[in-house]
RNA sequence: GGUGGCGUAGCCAAGUGGUAAGGCCAGGGCCUGCAAAGCUCUUACUCGUCGGUUCGAUUCCGACCGCCACCUCCA
């Protein structure tokens, strides 16, 4: 299994630190608005990480922050007229529900900023006893000379970092590139009491101080958007390493943006769509679907028109498993078939596998999927007699890996209730009417039922063996 | 100015030193009372442009053109 490793820029064998055992750490939101479109990307690429290394067999902790004190926090809820932690919390919750409803599976662990201030005054005292930070007027700065390997994750020199800058340089720093990890407390903002009086983290430092809490000193994957390389893993790394003197993180992955109109969906663009609205638009398949249908290392476009394309492709891959579940476990199996089919289901797993070893290729890995989609259709249109025993051992291989993607949810194919069987009862009583219909070419009315039972969402579809019908959305 | 990435059919998007997955859309055929779904055929001698390396490049190297991002809060 490979990994492109942003610390190295290549392609590298996945080796964790403990065999079977991997730690995450992905870095999660500002909690000052509702999630978009973008965080949802990153967010969603974690959750498939994880789920595919389960697959594989491997024990994984996760674990995503909430960055529920910070600047913007302060700004909008002073707009708002409303506490900052009341804001945050709002949104905290706001994050985990969108992020449910897209099918997204909790962390093992959501460690909050606010919640880790004596671990962060700790580490900050770690690095200050190394003299690696300084203090001016109650705040903490980074002393990044310090850190011989300071730009190694973002690949800049020191020059560089300065030439193009155009940041307004605070003067009191020894060092333009250095950075505060401990603000002091401006009046009226929040607070905690610290060493050196009463402030608050930067965002740095939370990030450096839970990872290590949750996973420890060397955790094996980093994962965030392109956005966060500089400064913020570049400044993690600098804080974390020279604290402990080991690696911080073993693999960095950088999920790219998602674009909109060929320009970065982003919080300060005002150009974002919220994952909530999408939601409200979309099911979460579909969402997620499009969200994989490019390599999560390159840029992908949000419009309505590739939704739509995820929509017809989603909608191919239920018809398929809609049929083959009737096949599911009735069939004896006959191990001596060597059915096409068989070697298809083969082929796929073989091929989703070496998609997903290879640095998570989703889009490759949707390929294999719908390949053997095609050939599931093949053989259920031909009625290939030496196919069949091999069709629930079809079923299973693309509920299996269409479920590491999330692109298909069993339980929601499910209806609960004791309604639905006296649903089932009264459709079914409107199909026997119907063929009465038909059979006497009463086209009129075998047709009224179908069209009314469409306005009610519920397709008919006339086969061979009968007619069928579904729920649709 | 520095750093990194991208440019593949009408659209989206994988991929490889040996001759282009998959999806959406479109058109023909089969099936159907008509549909829907499904099946089937058709849709890039070609992978931004120009050079180079090679028996052979879309894939490696170089130049150029175009687009995007980071260097400032943003996943």
């Amino acid at each position: 299994m490979k990994i492109y490793n942003s610390l190295s820029r290549q392609l590298e064998d996945f080796v964790p630190l403990h065999p079977e055992q991997v730690s995450i750490y992905s870095c999660g939101p500002t909690v000052y608005d509702y999630i978009h479109m973008g965080n949802a990307r990153t967010a969603l690429v974690t959750d498939i990480i994880r789920r595919y290394l389960v697959y594989k067999g491997y024990n994984v902790k996760l674990v995503q922050n909430l960055t529920d004190i910070d600047d913007k926090i302060i700004n909008r809820a002073a707009e708002l007229g409303v506490s900052a932690k009341q804001l945050a919390h709002q949104n905290g919750e706001a994050f985990f529900q969108d992020s449910q409803r897209l099918g997204i599976q909790p962390a093992d662990v959501h460690p909050k900023a606010t919640e880790h201030i004596p671990e962060m005054i700790d580490l900050i005292q770690i690095l200050l006893e190394k003299g690696a930070a300084y203090v001016i007027d109650g705040s903490v700065y980074y002393r990044v000379n310090q850190f011989a390997e300071y730009g190694k994750l973002s690949n800049r020199k020191p020059e560089d970092l300065l030439a193009g800058a155009r940041v307004e340089i605070d003067e009191r720093k020894e060092d333009p590139r250095d950075f505060d990890m401990w603000k002091a407390a401006k009046p009226g903002e929040p607070s905690w009491e610290s060493p050196w009086g009463r402030g608050r983290p930067g965002w740095h430092i939370e990030c450096s101080a839970m990872a290590m809490k949750h996973l420890g000193e060397t955790i094996d994957i980093h994962a965030g958007g392109e956005d966060l390389r500089f400064p913020h893993h570049e400044n993690e790394i600098a804080q974390s390493e020279l604290a402990t003197e080991t690696p911080f993180a073993r693999y960095w992955m950088h999920v790219a943006f998602l674009k909109i109109d060929g320009k970065r969906m982003g919080k300060s663009e005002q150009n974002f769509i919220l994952l909530r609205d999408a939601l409200d638009n979309y099911p979460p398949e579909v969402i997620r679907h499009f969200l994989i249908s490019a390599h999560y290392r390159h840029p992908l476009d949000y419009n309505q028109e590739s939704l739509t394309k995820s929509e017809g492709a989603l909608r191919r891959l239920n018809n398929c498993l809609d049929a083959l579940k009737n096949y599911d476990g009735d069939i004896e199996t006959n191990e001596t078939t060597a059915a096409p089919l068989q070697h298809a289901v083969q082929e796929m797993k073989s091929q989703f596998t070496q998609a997903m070893d290879t640095d998570f290729n989703t889009a490759q890995a949707l390929g294999a999927i719908f390949t053997l989609v095609s050939e599931v259709n093949k053989s259920l249109s031909t009625l290939d007699e030496a196919a069949a025993p091999v069709l629930p051992k079809a079923y299973q291989a693309l509920t299996e890996t269409c479920q590491v993607l999330g692109i298909y949810n069993v339980e929601a194919q499910n209806d609960d209730g004791n309604n639905v069987q006296h649903r089932d009862q009264i459709i079914n009583l409107l199909l026997e009417i119907r063929q009465d219909a038909r059979n006497r070419k009463d086209w009129e009315t075998s047709d009224k039922i179908r069209d009314r039972l469409k306005e009610l969402n519920i397709e008919i579809k006339d086969t061979r063996e009968g007619a069928t019908w579904k729920i649709i959305s």
